[in-house]
RNA sequence: GGAGAGAUGGCCGAGUGGUCGAAGGCACUCCCCUGCUAAGGGAGCAUGCGGGCAAAACCUGCAUCGAGGGUUCGAAUCCCUCUCUCUCCGCCA
């Protein structure tokens, strides 16, 4: 959400701004709305305030043993014209509402004007892909050849877009989240947090899922307010701050946990139909951090190099780039995508997304700070993937594939895997 | 799942229809007093939004006592629905 006040002082800059995005925003029917409610809105508390006044006279009136039936009777003309005003009000300001919730963030200055994925920016290449002198295979081959991969299975129990794996291969995965948690709490400062898998429609709200992007969520009907299937642990890990007063020495907070993620993916198919990279459901170690705002964006190049130091650790090759305007997600003011090196598609492919939000997430979840003087400010919020656990088996697949098949484990990854070098049929 | 109790500011807690946005206490901030690991006195201290106002300070209004509806001239207080917390019983990994 952004801040109404920018919205009503300078809605020419905002408008250039979000039209950077690709987002067009409907001014006129947002200065209409504006103008019609500074109107209502003073008519009403005007009406609501000479009310109140009268109400209590006539509870003075009544206490001293007085006739108040004349004051009674203007009150009732009163509350005659508030009724009007106040409904008229109250669809002007879910009106103003709706179109405010829909807003994207502004985007930081330094991200690259663009309109998709083609305009975004390539900062560095870190790591060189391995010379393969044998033919590569893909990570669905060697793991269905390995026997440890199994499609087949997956859409008999769910459908498609679902996974199963088995021995070797789900502890690979397992180690990979596990190694992921251990190198963030003990080297990078984040708490371990355990989350709902499921929240309420009101904290996706708070993150921004919801009322853009309801599409992109499984919803778990019940009775009494959905729950949803968060789509990632961002939704619950920046929520814990919703509608809380930070103490200023409290921050920065830097909070990881490791969940499933669930995604519709509407609208996606047809894309990434093979293998695990596109899945209704894959694992995910999540890094969240709340902090100052003017400390936000020295996080954000904090909060990447905690991911890419995953990748780093696992010696898999990747890149960064910067996501420029219109590719964006809207909650983000900056985005840094870290993509990975994989070999059967001679291509690199993302497997976090770290993004500083600023305020946006805060606004909507009203979470602040109070300074030292005893004000309340909002917080900015960031959130990425440290790192993608189901893609970063992927890559460690195809990455570490030999000749024969066999998949030799990356050596962070041994102890967890008591000791395994190799995994092979 | 059944029965009961409850939800009030940062925290504790009073308040069952009328100057209540809310006593009192704790915590916090500032000032005064006092030479000593302390005590005393005074002042301030909820949030969101609107108007004055373009902005700060300030003034002023509206809304908010778990959420949403209702009754009333007037609701923290009465009624309805829901959510959550606690206690007991049942069930359960």
């Amino acid at each position: 959400m952004l801040d109404i006040q920018l919205l009503r002082t300078d809605l020419d800059t905002v408008l250039k701004r979000l039209a950077t995005r690709g987002y067009a925003f409907n001014a006129l029917q947002f200065r209409e709305l504006e103008d019609a409610r500074k109107q209502v809105q003073t008519r009403t508390q005007t009406l609501q305030a000479e009310r109140n006044q009268l109400s209590k006279s006539i509870g003075i009136a009544r206490g001293q043993g007085g006739d108040a039936s004349a004051l009674m009777e203007t009150v009732a003309g009163i509350n005659q014209a508030l009724k009007g005003e106040e409904i008229r009000l109250q669809a002007i300001q879910q009106q103003l509402e709706t179109l405010l919730l829909d807003l994207p963030n502004l985007p930081h200055d330094s991200v690259p004007l663009g309109r998709s994925e083609g305009d975004n920016v390539e900062l560095r290449r870190v790591g060189l892909p391995r010379e393969m002198d044998f033919p590569v295979r893909d990570h669905v081959d060697l793991g269905e050849k390995l026997g440890l991969l199994d499609f087949e299975s997956a859409s008999k129990l769910a459908g498609a877009r679902f996974a199963v794996m088995k021995g070797e291969l789900s502890r690979l995965h397992r180690a990979l989240a596990q190694f992921m948690l251990d190198v963030h709490t003990r080297d990078h400062g984040y708490t371990e947090m355990y989350v709902p898998y499921m929240v309420n429609a009101e904290t996706l709200r708070g993150t921004g899922q919801l009322p853009r992007f309801e599409a992109d969520l499984f919803a778990v009907p019940r009775e009494q307010g959905n729950h949803y299937l968060i789509p990632t642990a961002e939704v619950p890990l920046t929520n814990l701050v919703r509608n809380v007063i930070l103490k200023e020495q409290d921050l920065p907070l830097r909070l990881t946990a490791h969940t499933p993620c669930f995604r519709s993916e509407a609208g996606s198919y047809g894309k990434d139909v093979r293998g695990l990279i596109r899945q209704h459901q894959f694992d995910k170690v999540e890094l969240v951090q709340v902090v100052h705002p003017e400390r936000s964006y020295q996080a954000l190049e904090e909060l990447t190099a905690h991911a890419e130091s995953i990748l780093q650790r696992l010696q898999l090759p990747y890149r960064v780039i910067v996501l420029c305007t219109g590719d964006m997600g809207a909650g983000s003011s900056k985005t840094y995508d870290l993509e990975v090196w994989l070999p059967a598609q001679k291509t690199y492919r993302e497997i976090s997304s770290c993004s500083n939000c600023e305020a946006y997430q805060a606004r909507r979840m009203q979470a602040r700070f109070r300074t030292d003087d005893n004000k309340n400010e909002l917080v900015h919020t960031l959130n990425g993937s440290g790192v993608a656990v189901g893609r970063a088996l992927v890559a460690v697949l195809e990455n570490y594939q030999n000749a024969d098949g066999s998949i030799t484990v990356p050596e962070v990854l041994r102890p967890y895997m008591g000791g395994c070098e190799r995994i092979e049929a």
